[in-house]
DNA sequence: CGTCAAAATGTTACCGATAACACATTTGTA
DNA sequence: TACAAATGTGTTATCGGTAACATTTTGACG
C-alpha cells in the first residue's frame, strides 16, 4: 500500500525525538501533557501503531505460538485450534496455525519457517506425530535451539518433548464395558490402521478390553477406515459383505465420530434398524452428534482442555527448561441412543 | 529457549563476514565452493535460518495475509480459512487467521495488531461485515494506511473496499423455485434476522421469490434462528406450536445446514415423517449433508472460491491501488432426497 | 613477471523501534 | 536566592539481516 508510517515520520511531523514517541505511545508518565496531546493527535490522523518486526527484533521475541497439524476442515482439529487460540489470547499471545497435509511428515520449509519467524513455542497435534513417518524427531532436533515444542497426540518413547494426551485405554474401555453391559458380544472396531504398529494405540487397547471380558475378538471385527465419513460406508460394507449374516457384529466403534456418520448410512442402507439391528459409539462428541438417527453416543476425547494444557505447559516451558514429560487427559462417554435403550438406558445427553 | 542463533554466530565461527553467510543462505553464485561449504555446515549445526523480523524490517513485508471472521468451528468459515490458507500458499504468502466474537465489533485492539505485524493484506469474512455495528469501517480507515482489504459478505453502499459476495438472489431463488417445481406452496424460512435490516439479504430475497411466484409470505412463515442446530430446533417448535396444523407449511428452508440439521430433528420429534410430511433445504452444503437422514438438499455458495478470488484480488491491490469493487459468484443448488421424490426427483448428488 | 578483469569477500549504512543514558528545564525548599 | 530533586526531552547503540559499494584475492595472458 501506499505511505507505511514510522515513527520518524511521526516524530518529525511533532518536532519531537523518537523517544518521545515512544514514551507516548506507550504511556510513560515521564512527558508534558501539552506534548503528549501533540502527538497522539498525529498518531491517531497516521493511525499509527509501532511495528511488530521492529519489537520483535529489539525484543527477541514474537509473543506468537504456532500450532501444526492437518487441516482445519476436520472439526476435531478445528476445535483445538479455537482452544489454543483462546488460550493464547487470554496469556498475551497470538496462536497461529500452520497446516501439513494428513499423514505426510512435516515439510523442512515449514519447520524453517517457523524458525524464521522466531515462534515463542509450537504445538503439534494429531496422531500423526506418534508416528516415524511424521519427522517428528528431526523437526523438534531443528527446533530445540530456538523454541520448545508440546506435542497433543498418543505419546511414544522416542518422543523428546512434552507430550499431551487423552487417556486411549479408557477411550477403549469406556464404549466397550457400556456395550457389553447392555448385552453385546460380538463387537466390531472401524478405523485406524490396525496393521501399522506406528499408529495408534487404539485398535489395541479394544481388543485388549476384548479378550479382558472375554468377548471374541475376530480378526474380520476390525476394519480399517479412513476418518471421514465415506470411509466409514466403505468399511461397514468391506465388514459385513465378507461375513455371514449369523456372525454379524451386533455393535460398532467407530474412530471418530464422521466415521459413524458413514457406517449408519450404510447400516440403513443395508436395511439394518438402529439402534435395535446394530448398536454403535463414536468418538470425540461432536457437535452434530445429539442431531444424527438416532443421537449418537460418543466418547470425549476433551479436547479443549488438553489443548489449554498444550499452551499452558508450552508457555511455562519457555522459561524455565523443563524436560519431556507427558500428561493424561480421562476420557468421558456421552451417552446418547445409538446403543439402544434395551437395558432401560435412556440417559440422554445433550 | 537457549541460544537464538544470529548471523553473527554464524560468521564468527566460519571466520567469513555476515555477507558472506547471507551469500551462502541465500545461494548466491558468488562464493567459493569450500567457503560455501564451511559455512553451510556450521549453518545446518545449529538449525540457523535468517529473523524473518529482521527481513521484514528490511525489506518492508512480511509475506503474509490475515483473515478476520468469526471461530472457525462453523464449519462454513473453517472451509473459507483452509481456502485461503491454500491459495496464500500457493502465491508464497502465509495465512493468519484471527478470530472474533461472532456479531460483535472488531476490537481496536486487533485492528491495531494488523498494523503492527505489518500484514500485506487483510480479508474480512462473514456475514458480520455487512452491518453498520461490525465496525469495519473504522476498521478500513485506520487499516488504509499500511494494506488492501477485501471482504466476503454480502455488499452494502457504505463499504469502501473490495467485496467478494455469493448471489444472494440464486441462493434464494434456487431453493423456493426448486420447492415450487416440487408442488409445494407454503413454504417456510427459518434463521437470519428478518427484523433487522443490516442483517443479510437472504430474508428479503426470499420474499421477493414467493411473490414472484404468487406464493404466500405470510410472516408466520419466518422465524429467527441463531446459526446452529440448536437454533434450528427451537424455531421449528415455535413457528409450528404457533401455528394451526392447517396452516402448517409443508416446506423449509434454513439459514444453513447445521440450522437444517436441528429443524429436522425437532420435525421428527413431533412426529412428522421426512421428507413426506416436510420438505427441507439446507444452505452451504456442509460435509454431513449426505449422512442425514434423508441426505440434505443445500445450497453450495462455494466459498472456496470466493476466498480463492479474495485471495488473489489482495494480492494484487496490493501493488497496485485498485479501488473497490465487488465481485459474485452463483449459487448452486445440490439436490438430494430432502424435498421428496414427488414429481421424479431422486437425482444424488453426493 | 606484471597487468587487469573476474571472482571472492569485507565494510557499512539502513530498516523501525527501544532503552539506557545524558542533558536541559522546572519545581520545591532551606 | 541557591541548589538539589524532579520532570521533561534528546542522543545513541542495539536488535538481525541485507545490499550497495569497497576492497582483496585469484587466475589468465601477453
Amino acid at each position: 500500500m501506499q505511505s507505511k508510517v514510522t515513527i520518524y515520520d511521526i516524530a518529525r511531523e511533532a518536532g519531537v525525538s523518537t523517544a518521545t514517541v515512544t514514551r507516548v505511545v506507550r504511556g510513560d508518565a515521564n512527558v508534558k501533557a501539552s506534548t503528549r496531546e501533540k502527538v497522539q493527535r498525529i498518531i491517531n490522523a497516521h493511525a499509527y501503531t509501532p511495528s511488530a518486526s521492529a519489537q520483535h527484533l529489539e525484543r527477541g521475541h514474537s509473543r506468537t505460538i504456532a500450532i501444526v497439524m492437518p487441516g482445519v476442515v476436520n472439526p476435531y482439529f478445528n476445535r483445538i485450534y479455537n482452544a489454543a487460540y483462546r488460550e493464547a489470547e487470554a496469556n498475551g499471545y497470538y496462536a497461529w496455525l500452520f497446516q501439513i497435509e494428513e499423514n505426510k511428515p512435516i515439510p523442512r520449509e515449514l519447520v524453517d519457517e517457523l524458525i524464521r519467524r522466531r515462534m515463542d513455542g509450537v504445538i503439534f497435534a494429531g496422531g500423526i506425530w506418534s508416528t516415524e513417518r511424521s519427522g517428528l524427531a528431526d523437526a523438534l532436533a531443528r527446533l530445540k535451539h530456538y523454541m520448545p515444542a508440546v506435542t497433543i497426540c498418543p505419546p511414544t518413547m522416542q518422543m523428546d518433548c512434552i507430550c499431551i494426551h487423552s487417556d486411549l485405554v479408557s477411550c477403549s474401555r469406556l464404549p466397550v464395558r457400556h456395550l457389553h453391559a447392555l448385552g453385546h458380544r460380538r463387537i466390531a472396531f472401524i478405523g485406524g490402521s490396525m496393521q501399522l504398529s506406528d499408529s495408534s494405540k487404539r485398535g489395541e487397547n479394544f481388543l485388549e478390553e476384548l479378550r479382558e471380558l472375554d468377548l471374541p475378538d475376530d480378526p474380520a471385527y476390525h476394519v480399517d477406515s479412513g476418518y471421514d465419513a465415506e470411509g466409514g460406508e466403505r468399511a461397514v460394507l468391506r465388514m459385513l459383505s465378507g461375513l455371514d449374516k449369523k456372525r454379524w457384529p451386533t455393535a460398532m466403534i467407530a474412530f471418530n465420530d464422521q466415521v459413524a456418520l458413514g457406517a449408519m448410512k450404510q447400516l440403513k442402507q443395508m436395511g439394518l434398524h438402529l439402534p435395535d439391528d446394530m448398536a454403535i459409539i463414536g468418538c470425540d462428541n461432536q457437535f452434530f452428534c445429539p442431531y444424527t438417527d438416532p443421537p449418537l453416543t460418543s466418547v470425549d476425547l476433551h479436547p479443549e482442555e488438553m489443548t489449554q494444557s498444550a499452551v499452558r505447559e508450552l508457555l511455562i516451558a519457555r522459561d524455565s527448561a523443563a524436560h519431556a514429560f507427558s500428561l493424561m487427559r480421562e476420557s468421558t462417554l456421552i451417552v446418547r441412543e445409538s446403543c439402544g435403550a434395551k437395558l432401560g438406558y435412556r440417559k440422554m445427553t445433550k
